[in-house]
DNA sequence: TCGATTGTCTAGCGGTGCTAGGATCGAGTC
DNA sequence: GACTCGATCCTAGCACCGCTAGACAATCGA
């Protein structure tokens, strides 16, 4: 059985190198230079031996995205655990959020503009995705106000943090004001 | 003059019509289905005809994100001066602005998430894009609440907005949850 | 040692955005 | 009215895309 291990081992080691592949490249020179033939080229195999790990391109790029995704939630958990008080909390996770988004844009791309085929807001969400929800909402539940859910709040604020994010990486806002933004929203949206 | 300006409408004509089918084309089976053979058979001229009206097909998209810029800053400036007071005004701002997303994702795609191509937040910065977003200043302006620039109030309000469309739209947040998300952002976002 | 299974590759299909170069047509001139 | 010539449009084709069938080689079990 030992053989049947090794080889069971070194299929899951090349996965990881597709994907962590795809990923450098869509950073250095964004999805669209991430092709199949460029990506069998770099990892040393022909084209089809991708198809023998994904099912197509769609599904490389949701690795990508739940690999994101669990970093995401990491960055979001020691930023706001590095804080004393609601108020720096929910200030230090929007500023973690925003400068993840920021630090990996493929990634970010590949968890929310690209088609990944996954699965968000229902039974089936892969748990990275739910992970790093829960994450936030550890946050932002405790600032939610009087009356309002912490599900309901937590995706209005994300929605806000979403929304600067996208529209500040295809530089649709004033650059100068980034940091103002940060703050207004975090004032007027969280109750402390 | 005459034949020659016979020949300028007419040309005028096709390229609306290049416009008008690539975004009927987009909104009925998505824009990966806007391909210059399709689209050039619809219109029914060959391939290369689309490349003397445009440089490329980021350009029909950018095309049909004005078409849509126009057309929202319409929709947004008509719902606000429907409503009596600036509560009610950004209230039914925000519907109108989410309604319009939802009412045509593909044009809302175009103008947000594809690459047209278009330049924002500068100097050479298309009017139609300036002008949806003078759209939303003039009614948010009026609750940015004190010290606060309308400019800066409007960029994060606006944002939010965006969010909520884009995450709506990928299916990334409860359905059932809708109406209160607007509701709350209003409520915490405008000093009214 | 031999057959079967597994793994990988070469080659190719139908599609994409885009363009070079030739055919056609019609306006302006003699 | 015939002719020239420029504008206009189309056919054909390029390089590339995601994806797959089928040939081939290596490895395993008997």
């Amino acid at each position: 059985m030992s053989v049947q291990e090794r080889k069971q081992r070194e299929r899951a080691e090349r996965e990881r190198l597709i994907v962590a592949t795809a990923r450098e490249l869509a950073e250095k020179q964004g999805w669209d230079a991430v092709t199949t033939r460029r990506l069998a080229e770099r990892i040393e195999y022909s084209q089809p031996v991708l198809y023998s790990h994904f099912r197509g391109k769609r599904e490389i790029i949701g690795a990508v995205a739940l690999d994101g995704a669990t970093e995401m939630a990491e960055a979001v958990r020691a930023a706001t655990s590095a804080a004393d008080g609601p108020r720096a909390r929910v200030s230090a996770l929007a500023r973690a959020y925003l400068d993840f988004a920021e630090r990996n844009p493929a990634v970010y791309e590949a968890l929310f503009d690209l088609d990944g085929g996954l699965a968000f807001a229902r039974e089936d969400t892969p748990a990275p995705l739910k992970d790093a929800f829960a994450a936030l909402l550890e946050t932002l539940g405790e600032v939610a106000g009087d009356g309002v859910e912490p599900g309901l709040f937590t995706e209005v604020f994300w929605a806000a943090l979403h929304g600067l994010a996208t529209l500040t990486r295809a530089q649709r806002l004033l650059p100068e004001l980034a940091e103002r933004r940060v703050e207004l929203l975090v004032d007027r949206l969280a109750v402390v």
